[in-house]
DNA sequence: CGTTCTACGTAAATCGTTCTACATTTTTTA
DNA sequence: TAAAAAATGTAGAACGATTTACGTAGAACG
C-alpha cells in the first residue's frame, strides 16, 4: 500500500529490470550518463579510451536511446514524409531513393497517407509536429500554399512537386514539368499528329505552381508554337475513377483527337483502358502519352510513352538537402531535374 | 554570461514565447497542470465545470499535447504500419481501411517501408520500438516468424497475411487463402481448363504460414479433387522483373499451360504483358487468373480475373484490433474474411 | 615553480507529460 | 448532526535523454 522498500530507484546505478536505460549503461562502463550521452552524439571531449569502454558496454547491453526522450529535449531523428496518394506508383520510386539516401545515417523516415484529402493533409502535419520530427517532406502536396508557409516556418521543409523557384522558407525538388510537356507535344507533333487533347486534374485556379498546371503549361507553349493554337483541348478530371468517364466522353466525341497527353501516368492508363472499351486501337486510332514512367508503363498491355523524371534521383536529393536544413542550412535550394521523354508502343507501332 | 534576470523560468506559470505547453493552459484556465492532464486523458474526478474551462483554454491556445513527453510516460497514441512492399495497389486498399477506422481516435497510423528486405524490415521495427509506438500492424511480413514473436512479446502487434491459427502472442488478419485458391482453379475448371499452372513466390522452405504458401496448397488440393494431378505445374519467381521473364519461360514451352493462375496481381499483370510479347492471345490462348483484386485489375487492358479480400475492410479490423490491444485484451483473436472470385475477361471473352 | 591552457569528465537542470498519493470539499448515510 | 463515502482538485515525482556550467588533471609556458 505505502512505499515499500524497492519501490523506487535505489541510488544512481539501480534501474528496473529488463530496461536498458542510458544510465545502464553508464553503470556498466563506469562513467557518467553525461559521458555516455557525449559518445552517443559524437560530442567533443571524450577519450578514446573512454568512448571504447562505453561503446562496448552498449553493445554488451543492446542499448537503444530512446526516442522520445531526445526529442524532448531537441532532435527525435524522425523525418516525416507526407504523401498525397499511396497508389501513384511513380511515389514509391521517391520513397525509395529516400530510404536509400537516409540508410546509415541516424535518420529514420515515416510515412503519413494522406490520400489527396486536404483535412487529412492538415492533421497529419499537426500530427508530425507533435511527434517532434526533425523535418518534413510534402510529396505533391494539395493542400493551401499558404498554409505550407506556416509549416515549413515551424520546421525544416522540403516540398516535391511544387513550382516555387524563390521559395526562401523551404526547399524545392521537382522536373522541369514545362519542358517535359513541351517534349511530349514535340514528340507527337513529329509523328503526324495535330489534334492533341490533354488531360489534366481539375484544380483550385489559383494553384498556378502546382504540378498539372506547369504541364498544361508546356503544353499550350508547344501547342502554339506549332501553330496548332485551333487543336488545343484540355479536359479536366478528378482522380482515376473519374477519369475513366472523362477520357470516355473525350475519346467518344465526334471529334476526337488523335492523340492525348495526359499529366499522369494513372491518368493516362485509365485513358487507355476507355479507348479498347470503345474499340479504339492504340496508337492507330489515338496516341496516348503519360507522365512520371512509373513501373507499370513497361508492361505489354500498357507500353506507355511517358516522361522519365527520376524518382529516385528526386528522393535522394530531396533526402540529402532536408538533412542538411536540419543541420542548420537556412538559404533555399531548389533542385531542378530534367525529363526524358521514353518512347513506347502507345504511340508507335512496334 | 552569466544568468540574466528572466534567463529562467519565473515561477509556475511563466513560459517561452510561443509555446504553449500544458502549463500555459494550465494558467490560463486557472487550475494545475494535473488537472489539465486529467481533461486530456479523460480521467476520472474532473468537474463539468472544469472540463469546461480548460476546454475553451486549450482551444483558445491552441494547444498540442506533444507526444514526445507523452511517449516518455506510456503512450505516445502512434501506431506503426510495417509495409513491405510499397508498390502493392492492394495494400494501399488496407491502409486505407486502417485509416478510416483511425479517424476520430487519437491514434495516428505511420507508416515504415521495408521494400521486402529483411534487414531493413528488422531495422524499422527497431526503430519503432525506439519511437515508443503503442502498436505495430505487420503487412504480409518476410522476416523470420520467430522474430515476429519476439516483436509480439514486446509490443501489442497485429500480423496481416500470416496463417497462425494458434498463435498467442499476436492477432492475425487474414482471408482464407485455401479457400480462394481453390475457388480459382474450381472456376478455371467449370470453364473447361485443366492445364492449369501455379505462380508463386520464391520463398525459403520452411515459411508454411505464408500466404504465397496457402495459396499454392488450396491449387494442389484443387487440382487433386479435380483428378488433374498430371497437370500440376508450380513455377517459382521473385518479384516484378523477374516474374515476367518467368512467365515467358512458362508461356513459351511447348507444353505450354491453357491457364496460369498467378498467386498475386502483380505477378498476374506480368504474366499478361509476357503473353502478350508473345504473341498470344488472353484468354483465348491462356487465360490468367491474379489475387487480390487491387485496382488496376478492372482497367480494361487487363481486365484480370481476381480473388477479391476486400483490403478495406481487413484494414478497419486490423486498426480495431490493435487498438483492442493496446487498450488491454490479452487474448489472441485472428480474423479471417471469406475471399470472393471476381471474374472479369483475362478467363472469358466478353 | 607558479600560471594558464587544454582535454576530459561530471553534476544537475531541463524538456512536457502522466499519475500516485494525498488534501479538501461536498454529499450521503446512520 | 456526526461520521463515512464520494467527488474534486493539487503537489510533485517520475520517464530518459541532452546540455550547460564547472571541476580536475596534466601539459605547456614563461
Amino acid at each position: 500500500m505505502n512505499d515499500v522498500l524497492g519501490t523506487k530507484r535505489e541510488g544512481p546505478g539501480a534501474e528496473k529490470p529488463g530496461r536498458v536505460t542510458i544510465r545502464t549503461v553508464a553503470a556498466d562502463a563506469g562513467v557518467s550518463v553525461s559521458a555516455v550521452s557525449k559518445v552517443l552524439r559524437n560530442a567533443y571531449g571524450v577519450s578514446d579510451s573512454l568512448k571504447a569502454r562505453v561503446t562496448a558496454s552498449i553493445e554488451k547491453l543492446g542499448y537503444r536511446p530512446n526516442a522520445s526522450a531526445r526529442g524532448m529535449r531537441g532532435r527525435s531523428y524522425t523525418l516525416g514524409v507526407l504523401l498525397s496518394d499511396i497508389r501513384n506508383p511513380f511515389f514509391s520510386e521517391i520513397m525509395a531513393g529516400i530510404n536509400t539516401a537516409l540508410t546509415d545515417t541516424p535518420y529514420q523516415p515515416l510515412l503519413g497517407v494522406s490520400n489527396s484529402a486536404i483535412g487529412v493533409e492538415q492533421a497529419l502535419i499537426d500530427a508530425m509536429i507533435d511527434r517532434q520530427m526533425d523535418g518534413l517532406v510534402f510529396i505533391a502536396p494539395r493542400m493551401d500554399p499558404v498554409a505550407i508557409d506556416a509549416v515549413a516556418r515551424k520546421i525544416p521543409s522540403v516540398v516535391i512537386g511544387l513550382h516555387r523557384p524563390t521559395e526562401e522558407l523551404f526547399d524545392t525538388v521537382n522536373n522541369d514539368d514545362v519542358t517535359g510537356a513541351e517534349q511530349v507535344v514535340d514528340y507527337l507533333v513529329s509523328q503526324g499528329h495535330s489534334a492533341i487533347a490533354h488531360m489534366s486534374l481539375d484544380l483550385p485556379p489559383d494553384e498556378r505552381q502546382a504540378v498539372p498546371f506547369q504541364r498544361e503549361k508546356g503544353y499550350l507553349q508547344a501547342m502554339n508554337r506549332h501553330g496548332l493554337a485551333r487543336h488545343i483541348r484540355v479536359v479536366y478530371a478528378e482522380h482515376s475513377p473519374k477519369a475513366r468517364q472523362k477520357a470516355r466522353e473525350l475519346l467518344s466525341a465526334p471529334d476526337r483527337p488523335d492523340a492525348v497527353f495526359c499529366w499522369t501516368d494513372a491518368c493516362a492508363f485509365e485513358s487507355i483502358s476507355a479507348a479498347i472499351e470503345l474499340g479504339l486501337r492504340v496508337p492507330d486510332d489515338v496516341a496516348i502519352v503519360g507522365y512520371d514512367n512509373s513501373p507499370p508503363c513497361d508492361l505489354a498491355q500498357n507500353s506507355l510513352t511517358s516522361v522519365d523524371q527520376s524518382g529516385r534521383q528526386l528522393g535522394a536529393e530531396t533526402a540529402r538537402m532536408l538533412m542538411e536544413r536540419i543541420e542548420g542550412r537556412t538559404r533555399a535550394e531548389h533542385f531542378v531535374v530534367e525529363p526524358r521523354l521514353v518512347v513506347r508502343g502507345s504511340t508507335r507501332n512496334a
